[in-house]
Order: C-alpha cells, then structure tokens, then sequence
DNA sequence: CCGAATCCATGTCGATACTG
DNA sequence: CAGTATCGACATGGATTCGG
C-alpha cells in the first residue's frame, strides 16, 4: 500500500518539540508559570542567549508561548506558556515517561546480551 | 529555579522519532505488520535505499523494529515493529491528532491576523 | 537586560554509482 | 533484492562580539 506524507501530521508536532533546549524550557514553563528571559537563562546554565532567544521566537512563533514586552529601562521580557500551548502537555508528559521506562529497557537489554555472550 | 537536564527524558523519545521518515515507517509498520524491505520501498516513493536501510537500522538499535534475514537468494528482510515497539504507537496517534488540530489552529491565526491588519 | 549579527563545526539528507 | 560507499547541499547549534 502506498503512503501519502500528507496525511500523517506527526511531524507538525514533532517541528515544535525538536531543538535541543524546547523540551526543557516548556516543561520549565509549564511548571514554575511566567518567567523572565534571564530567569531562564538562569534556569538553563549551559544554553547561550542566542538559543535562548531563538528557540523561545520559534515557540512565540506557533503559538505556543507568549512574549510580553515591558517598555521600559532596563528591558523586562515575559514568557508564558498560552493557553493552546497547555496542549502539548501531556504529549511532553507522555514521552517524558516513555524515556524514562526506555533506560531501564536498554539497561536490561544490555545485561541480556553481557549474560548472553559468556 | 535550576533546571537538571539530565532529570528530563523528553529527548529519548524525540530520539527515536526523529529522522524524516521514522514516523511514516513506524506507523506503517503498525498498521500493515511485517514489511519486506522492497515493500517499505514502494510504500515511501520518495525515500532512497540509503535512508530506508539508515532509519530502520536506528530503530533495529533501540529494540524498536525487528529485522529478520532469510538465508536465501535473491535476499529477503522482513521489518516488524516488536512488542516493546508498539509502546510508542499512543504517542505517535498523540502527536498525529494534535498535528490535526495545529493545521487549523494555524489557519484560524492566520485569518484573525487577516481581518485584524485591515 | 535582552538581543542581533557573524563565523564556524558538525550532522542530516539526497543523488548517484556500485556489490553479493 | 537489499544493501554499501562517496560526495556535496543545507540546517542546526555554539562562541563571540556588538548594540539600544
């Protein structure tokens, strides 16, 4: 049977979710509510400014996440999660879960095979 | 609050899905049972040899498809997604459906943003 | 404080040709 | 039939510098 890519939109979801830092900066949303972009950057040690920015423009971008803009000296920027990016929660929730089952799927496969080979 | 990465299993998951044919082979698979290589190859007109045989051998890794070698010539290798495998279909259907509703999401933004600008 | 701009290393994917 | 091998285009992510 042939398959038309069209129709499968598990990509739509995927594009969203995929970037090193998304994952973890929408759960960290998710979780602690409105947060401003140096609490963030102080939230993730390792991530530069410049992924900060862009992975939180490419959420801004779908709808996902919020950007407020307080006109002011110095800036305040807001992020939040909206209401529609509460959606992807339980899909985030869900692999979350599923990740961790798989280490201790892999570690079991990893002593079946050690036993296997003596 | 400091966020420990290394607590989020998020990206396990995103792993093994992502590759550009992985889900359309997996739900594939799901669906029609155990494939022939030449059939998952007529079924994605689209996907050379090269990236069928990479983004099934990454699935094989992670205990996610089955490969099976039949002993014979012409070769013939058959594909089927394991027990452990089909834990993903929810996801899959998960992430399928909210890509659904995100198509019309968008579409909604875009005409809202239309009537808005005039 | 929040970000834009630039340069660079690495990885993913496609096209194409070849093999047991 | 079911792969490998090689090459090159392009995208992603990191380091660093500059700006309002």
């Amino acid at each position: 049977m042939k398959i038309e890519p069209e129709l499968c939109r598990v990509d739509d979801a995927l594009d969203i979710l995929v970037g090193k830092w998304k994952p973890l900066i929408l759960l960290h949303l998710m979780k602690e509510g409105t947060q401003r972009f140096s609490e963030l950057k102080r939230s993730l040690p390792e991530i530069t400014q410049k992924m900060l920015t862009k992975q939180l423009r490419e959420l801004e971008e779908e709808d996902i996440v919020e950007r407020k803009v307080y006109a002011q000296v110095p800036p305040k920027v807001e992020y939040t999660v909206t209401e529609y990016g509460r959606s992807l929660e339980s899909i985030l929730v869900a692999m979350h879960e599923w990740g961790l089952n798989h280490q201790k799927h892999k570690l079991q496969r990893q002593m079946e095979k050690a036993s296997a080979a003596e």
